[in-house]
DNA sequence: TGTCAGTTTGCAACCGGGTTGCATGATGGG
DNA sequence: CCCATCATGCAACCCGGTTGCAAACTGACA
């Protein structure tokens, strides 16, 4: 994708591009790893929570951004970065939780693996999370 | 696995059997989806939600049940059938949440793909689900 | 069989993520 | 410049999940 402002990101999208849309997408961008909506609330104190919860769903609706559980019990947001404004499922990563730390790790090599479903199932969105402990937990604790 | 009792089932597992334990279990038994613990709860009025809770939570940490989030915002739990007392991740089936009709299906036939994750990392279980429309909303609804 | 410690259960209250209604504020087209 | 439309903030709410506590139950041992 060509270095283009996060404006121009949205238009892409055709989504209409406003001061908080334009901040959420900012700080999605800038993070390396998947946030919940409370950790945006404390990245962008000036914003209310409905503010960025309808923010996300339009972002979402748009395909400007990717949602998932991870079973933190919070529903995880990371940007989209595929060329095109349609992201196939197939070039999604998959992701890790850690139940020891609770933290959530994009496995950006590994490719969500894609099934064949029995006929007349329409897939949307497969998600593709792996729990367990992370390697500086892993190092941690003994094997059980 | 051989004919047995639910008492029996859970002692296989290590678990006291108590009389809730023993409701909640051939519950999950009898039915042939996932439930959440809110269905538990009206399909066992006498029993409370906290004791509900407490006992999936028995029964999940001695490997007797499953549970995975399927995107409604509830947890989805279901029995487990293998013929081990420790159930392998890729012997566990995927299942479909329908977008449309809100439920969700076990594709038995369809096993959970494992992964080769970095060096590491310690699996301990995953959750794939795939998320779209049934093959009964589907037919109701066009391709957009 | 009676007693006691440990376990299980029900009740009630709580927590936090998510969601909504409503009123105000910004925006863009005519 | 004005109005219809969209976006935002506020406050309240909903609901799944969770916890503290006291009462009920159970099983081991005397």
């Amino acid at each position: 994708m060509a270095v283009e402002t996060i404006e121009q990101q949205l238009q892409a999208h055709g989504i209409h591009p406003t001061a908080a849309r334009i901040l959420v997408l900012q700080k999605l961008s800038e993070l390396t790893h998947p946030v919940s909506m409370t950790e945006l609330e404390t990245e962008l104190e000036t914003m209310d929570k409905s503010t960025i919860f309808r923010t996300l769903n339009v972002l979402l609706e748009h395909h400007a951004i990717h949602s998932f559980e991870d079973g933190s019990g919070s529903t995880k947001y990371e940007i989209c970065r595929c060329e095109s404004t349609v992201c196939r499922v197939e070039n999604r990563h998959i992701h890790f939780y850690c139940e020891e730390c609770r933290r959530t790790f994009c496995i950006e090599d590994v490719k969500i693996p894609v099934v064949a479903l029995p006929e007349g199932y329409r897939i949307e969105t497969i998600n593709y999370t792996v729990k367990g402990l992370c390697p500086e937990c892993s190092k941690r604790k003994p094997i059980v």
